[in-house]
DNA sequence: CTGAAAGCGCTTACAG
DNA sequence: CTGAAAGCGCTTACAG
């Protein structure tokens, strides 16, 4: 069979380093891989030539034959939450791929229609072996992506959560701890009526999100009411007309997402409701935008960066078959702004 | 050697299903690959066994035998422009992975530090045979990227441009178009100083937006001064109370990227300069933030995913082997809206 | 401590 | 029209 020499610059093998060392194939991938039965001189050797003539792994070599791909999978779906308009998916993702580079992983990434499309795309990953893990990002409720990635026995990480997690170990978001320290910020501030325009209910993060804040009302003697939305910016600003317009007129509003918030400014500007004066309005997730708008916007910040490492390197050390157990909640600091009278 | 069983159920391979058809490999792996050579029975009763046994190639021993990865790659520097806060990106990566999935190709993503590690991930990518082409996008002045891909033959396509491009085709976006409809819409509404707070110099993009800017408005009899930026809201406030508390104080500025022209806006009303009364405000890239922002903004808009789709499509193209050609500037459209008096 | 060899799951000339 | 075989570039027991 004739060499399929592709164009461009030829990619040294083992077997080029093998010949220039003198020594088998065996014995490069050994000094290589960093297994031992090798004398420290030939390992020397061998890293040496490697490292003069730029040798890297052919990944679809290696792949096959020690069946592990170097890479991680992340699907999602698109018109929701995930890819919508907030900051908080281009951080997360940020982070996530910080850490996979760290460890020599790639990240392959899928956007798809919806979470059935997701189930599907993970399907295809295994089976093709395109991926050793995977995260599952935006947990629903019954969540049809854990049952699967339990029946393949593929490694997963839920960034997000907790829900129905089944055995998939989890990296819960800042629902309860945001949702309750604002809310108390809300209450210290003498708020007693507090609405929520909140995400869909779909969402595990939702529920959490919800029952916190109920929690949190009752446990302070106020009281608030609860609009579901799907995160898009008409959404939020539907439900906060609705809300200004119908007793008890609230003298808070919550926004689940920063965009429903600004959206949210923007409706009680224009029915002519001051705010700080007679509304306090607060985002859950910061960013630049909750800076940007006049008045800014109170939020409760956490570093999503971070959150988005801690999970892949979990994933990671799950695939190197290390236990990895459920995470605690990743802490949050309430950032006062103007659109709470801060 | 043992079988290495993982856990999980098992995937089948042409093995299996050449034994159940009771051919060669070989024969299943023409029938799978629709290549000529087997008769019509037999082709369609391998591909029946296919169907029914679930088999999904293996991507590694697919690549590791046919030298293709069946991916494609797109590294971004992360602080500056692309992962900011701009919907632009999560839009375009949309397009980009919809044409990609589309054609059974997957997307890898790496987030560097700047435009140097992005030629690393390149090389690295290149010498792993991780992807068969990359994407470029946020093209620079002598970018370094281009001698890259050339040197390495690695296809390429470039999202943006045009610049010092090579050989490398490129998908120009709507930077010329757009900024000639943007000072045209302005100048019709009687505006005779428009200032522009502009993106980083170091851009392709950025150059022929300032030079087709400069033109625009001398062709109009207008004038204009230019500020260059980094893109964050930061700088774009700071420009715009420079340009704001200097003469000649302009009654038009516009921003390119959709962040910076929130931020312009707020600093605007901070210094009591009403919009649109005594100032237009416009932004180059139109989304979700530009309508949800009070007044709302006048923006350029296009569709960014079917940009993101055509680029990966002649990217595609590109690696199956055929010619593609440099494209057509994308057509924009210009949105009015209050901030202009519309 | 080292080498020769089998195997991962495909593709693809080559011979019948 | 079909089969047997080599090869892609690695890893990894096994035998010396």
């Amino acid at each position: 069979m004739p060499r399929r020499q592709g164009p461009g610059p030829r990619r040294p093998t083992i077997a080029d380093i093998a010949e220039r060392a003198g020594v088998s194939k065996g014995s490069v991938s050994y000094a290589l891989n960093g297994n031992p039965g090798l004398s420290d001189h030939t390992r020397r050797r061998i890293l040496a030539i490697a490292e003069e003539v730029g040798w890297q792994p052919n990944r679809a070599a290696r792949a096959l034959s020690a069946s592990r791909s170097g890479a991680c999978g992340l699907a999602l779906a698109r018109p929701a939450r995930t890819l919508a308009y907030e900051p908080f998916f281009s951080k997360l993702l940020s982070g996530i791929e910080a850490e996979l580079s760290a460890n020599q992983i790639a990240l392959m990434l899928q956007i798809v229609e919806d979470v059935e499309a997701e189930g599907e795309a993970l399907r295809r990953w295994w089976a093709e072996r395109r991926v050793d893990g995977v995260l599952l990002v935006d947990l629903r409720v019954d969540d049809p992506r854990v049952p699967i990635v339990e029946e393949l026995h593929l490694p997963a990480v839920i960034v997000g959560g907790p829900g129905s997690t089944g055995n998939v170990p989890f990296f819960p978001g800042n629902d309860a701890g945001g949702v309750t320290r604002i809310v108390e910020h809300l209450v210290a501030l003498g708020h007693t009526q507090v609405d929520r325009v909140a995400g869909s209910p779909a969402f595990a993060s939702t529920q959490v999100r919800t029952r916190v804040f109920k929690q949190a009302l009752s446990r302070a003697g106020a009281r608030g009411r609860v609009v579901n939305t799907d995160y898009t910016s008409t959404a939020g600003a539907d439900a906060t007309r609705k809300l200004l317009t119908k007793e008890p007129v609230p003298t808070a509003i919550v926004y689940d997402s920063d965009i429903m918030a600004v959206a949210g400014l923007s409706v009680a500007q224009e029915l002519g409701v001051p705010v700080p004066g007679n509304l306090a309005v607060v985002s859950f997730d910061d960013s630049i935008l909750c800076e940007v708008v006049r008045p800014s916007l109170t939020a409760c910040a956490r570093d999503v960066e971070v959150y988005g490492a801690s999970a892949a390197r979990a994933l990671v050390r799950l695939i190197e078959g290390e236990d990895v157990g459920t995470q605690e909640e990743a802490p949050s600091e309430l950032v006062a702004r103007a659109s709470t009278g801060g």
